[in-house]
DNA sequence: CGATAGTGGCGTATCTCGTACACCATAATG
DNA sequence: CATTATGGTGTACGAGATACGCCACTATCG
C-alpha cells in the first residue's frame, strides 16, 4: 500500500520520464505475444476511476476489471501501485499541447496565467491532491510547467536562485489554493459544504479561546466561504506577485 | 482505508472538538468495567508510530500491539480509523502553551514566527503532510494558530476578510514548504537526496524541452538544492509579508 | 444486598488489497 | 522448425479495516 516511507528513490519516476520503461512500446516487437495492454491505457483506465471516485476508488482490481484483464496482468507494465500513481499524476499534469509563450514585458499576466491553468488541472484531477508527495516536482509535465513559470521570469530582475524559488513558490501556492477549494467537490460537489463548515465552526468556537474568529463571524456575512471565489484565488496569487515585483525593482 | 471521498461530514472532526466523543472521559463513572484504554492513550500512541516509521506504519493492528490490547479494543474510543488520524493530526498540531501575544506594530515579526512554528510543527510530525485532507483548517489546534495569526494582522488596517485570506496564505505556504523540504527527512535523512534530485534531473531534461531549466542548471552551482535552507524559507514568506504589506499601505 | 443494565475488552470472521510465483500460450529469430 | 523471451492468468498469501457477538465488570436502583 502507498508507502512512501524510506525509498531508495522516488518510486516511478524513472517509469514517467520513460528511462527505465518495464517494456517500451516500440514498433520493433521482440520475441512473444503482442502486448495487449499497454501503459498508456492502463494510466487513462486508473486515471478515469480517479477522477470519477476519488483515489481510493484505484485499487489494482478495479482498474484490471475496468481493463477486462486479471489483475496481476498489470504488474507486466507497472512495477508496483505506487508506480502506476506517480505515472498518473503526470499524466493527469500534461499541460496543453499549444501552450503560448509569455507575453514579454507583462511577466505577471503570464504568471497568473499559468497559475490558473495549473489550478484547473487540480480542479480536473483532485485526486492529484490526495496522493502523498514529497519533494520538489519531478516528473516531466510537471516540470514542463515550471519551465513556462521560468521563461515568463526570465523578464525579471530576479536571480536565477530566486526565480527557481519563486517557481516553487506559485506553485506551492495553487496547489495549496486547490485543496482549500476542491473540498466541496471532493465531498458531494455544492457550495453547500462551504456553509456547513462555518455553521459547525461557529457552534463549537468559543469567544474565549477563538475571540478573533468569533468577532469575524459575527461582525458581518464573513460567514460566506473564504477561499472559494476567483477573487479569493486572486487575493494569495497577487500578494505574491507584488511581492515578487518588489524584488524585481530593487533587481535580485 | 484513508478513504477521503464522499462522506457526509468531515470524519472525526466532532470527535477532535469533543462534541461526539463515544464516551466522554468523565470522573463520574457510569456502569461498566473501568477503561483501561482512553482515546488519548490511543492517540498518543498512535502518533509516536507514525513520528518514527511514518503514517503507513499507522494500523489499529500495530497501535493496538503497542498498547498491548487487542486491535478491535480500539474501536470503543475511535469510531474509525480516519476519525484516528483526524484526531492524531489535531493533537500534532498543539501549539505551546504559552504563546506570547504578538509583538504590537510589529506584526510582520509576528507572522513570520508563528509561521517558524508551524514550521517546525511539520518537521516533528512530517506525517501530518501524508494525511489526505482538503478544506480549511477545521480542528481546534489548527485554527488555535489561526487565531494567532489574526491577533498579528488586526494591527494591519486589512479588511477582515482580507485578514482571513491572509491567514490561509500563510498556513498554506508554509505546509507547501514543509512539503518541500521534507522529503529527505521522510525518505532516509539527508541532503544526500537533493543532491540526487537534482542529478537524476540533469540526466533526463533535455535542453530542447527543458532550456530554462537547462540553462539555471549549467550556468552555477545553481545545483544546490531549492527550498532547504532556512533563507529559502524566507525567500517566499518574505514575498508574502511584502505583498501583504502593500496591501497594509493601501488600507484595505 | 442483590438484580439490572450499560459498558469496555476481546475472539472470530469477512472482505478488500497488494503482490509473489509458477504456468502457458505466443511470436520473432536463428 | 526449435528456441527463447514475453505477456496474460490462476492461485496463494499476508496485511489490514471493521462488523458482530460474548463476557466480565461496576454503578445504580429496588
Amino acid at each position: 500500500m502507498g508507502e512512501q516511507h524510506r525509498r531508495p528513490r522516488p518510486a516511478g519516476i524513472e517509469l514517467a520520464w520513460h528511462v527505465s520503461r518495464v517494456r517500451d512500446t516500440q514498433d520493433t516487437h521482440r520475441p512473444g505475444p503482442r502486448p495487449g495492454l499497454t501503459l498508456e491505457r492502463i494510466v487513462a483506465t486508473a486515471i478515469d476511476l480517479a477522477d470519477r471516485e476519488g483515489l481510493g476508488a484505484v485499487s489494482l482490481a478495479r482498474v484490471a476489471t475496468a481493463l477486462g484483464t486479471a489483475t496481476t496482468s498489470l504488474y507486466r507494465h507497472v512495477r508496483s501501485k505506487d508506480d502506476l500513481i506517480v505515472v498518473m499524476r503526470d499524466a493527469a499534469a500534461a499541460p496543453p499541447p499549444n501552450l503560448p509563450d509569455p507575453d514579454p514585458g507583462r511577466w505577471q499576466e503570464s504568471l497568473a496565467g499559468i497559475a490558473g491553468q495549473i489550478y484547473d488541472l487540480f480542479r480536473r484531477h483532485p485526486w492529484v491532491l490526495q496522493v502523498p508527495a514529497f519533494g520538489p516536482p519531478n516528473t516531466p509535465n510537471d516540470l514542463l510547467w515550471g519551465e513556462h513559470m521560468l521563461k515568463a521570469l526570465s523578464q525579471t530582475r530576479l536571480s536565477p536562485h530566486n526565480q527557481l524559488r519563486a517557481v516553487t513558490l506559485i506553485f506551492g501556492y495553487v496547489r495549496e489554493q486547490a485543496r482549500l477549494t476542491l473540498d466541496p467537490i471532493i465531498a458531494d460537489g455544492g457550495d453547500a459544504a462551504a456553509g456547513d463548515y462555518f455553521r459547525f465552526l461557529a457552534r463549537v468556537m468559543t469567544p474565549d479561546r477563538y475571540p478573533m474568529f468569533c468577532r469575524l463571524f459575527a461582525d458581518q456575512a464573513n460567514t460566506e466561504s473564504i477561499g472559494y471565489s476567483a477573487e479569493d484565488f486572486r487575493f494569495g496569487l497577487n500578494r505574491i506577485l507584488a511581492g515578487l515585483t518588489e524584488l524585481d525593482r530593487e533587481g535580485d
